[in-house]
DNA sequence: TTGATATGCAACCATTTGGTTTCACATTAG
DNA sequence: CTAATGTGAAACCAAATGGTTGCATATCAA
């Protein structure tokens, strides 16, 4: 059994803003996928890219500001691990829109219902 | 009870870019929000922002180009309607992220047990 | 100590983004 | 018919993005 961290009340839209900016990147995404289940070094991650490594360090800074991953120092390196949490935010206001939106199917076959 | 249609087998990045592109701004997740529960006209949108009709004409076609939202005619007017299957596909994908990490934990706890 | 490796950061550049104003066109209301 | 409304699209602009190269610094290995 995993225990979940409760969850920040409210999302700042400069918060959500930079979680989705920062999905809207293929490479950006791969290293998040990466992380979640793997961490690993910035030159680890830059070998994998055929970006130079200032290019991935970007990507990296990018995701880290968003809060998807953080970085750990060990030694002279800085190991990456992706972070659930960020990716639950996420997920919490496209839940809230798909309840909307099945609100709104409910409050129709309401009003259909009424006949 | 709500037919859900069948998703799309594989979402290719430059589709998955888009929608976190398109979701990457308050005025525009303000828009689903909006055109989830109720269709509006673009100018009915545009009277809620403060920011000029066409701005807000470009973030519809970032929306529409993301497939969130569909323009329908009608009359003089479009309508439009918010697309939950495009909010579906990015709440598969991050899905498809919690799951890798929860993989992760549940390996290390099957390490943990080994003892 | 010295060289190799890992990172950080600045400067630069082309393209994209998000806004503007303006004009054209289609449709509806009077 | 004419005027008002709704939409589309072009031209323009400042700022952000995503890449580059180059250099500085920190740490590790031999």
């Amino acid at each position: 059994m995993v225990a979940y961290q409760a969850q920040q009340r409210t999302l700042s839209d400069d918060e959500v803003d930079r979680i989705f900016r920062a999905l809207a990147d293929a490479t950006r995404r791969d290293i998040v996928r990466r992380t979640l289940t793997e961490e690993s070094s910035i030159s680890d991650l830059a070998h994998r890219y055929e970006m130079s490594f200032a290019a991935v360090q970007k990507h990296i800074t990018v995701l880290e500001g968003a809060g998807l991953v953080t970085k750990h120092r060990n030694g002279r390196e800085r190991r990456i691990r992706g972070n659930p949490d960020a990716i639950r935010k996420a997920q919490t206001l496209l839940n809230a829109y798909e309840r909307l939106w099945r609100g709104r199917i409910d409050r129709l076959d309401a009003l259909l219902a009424e006949d």
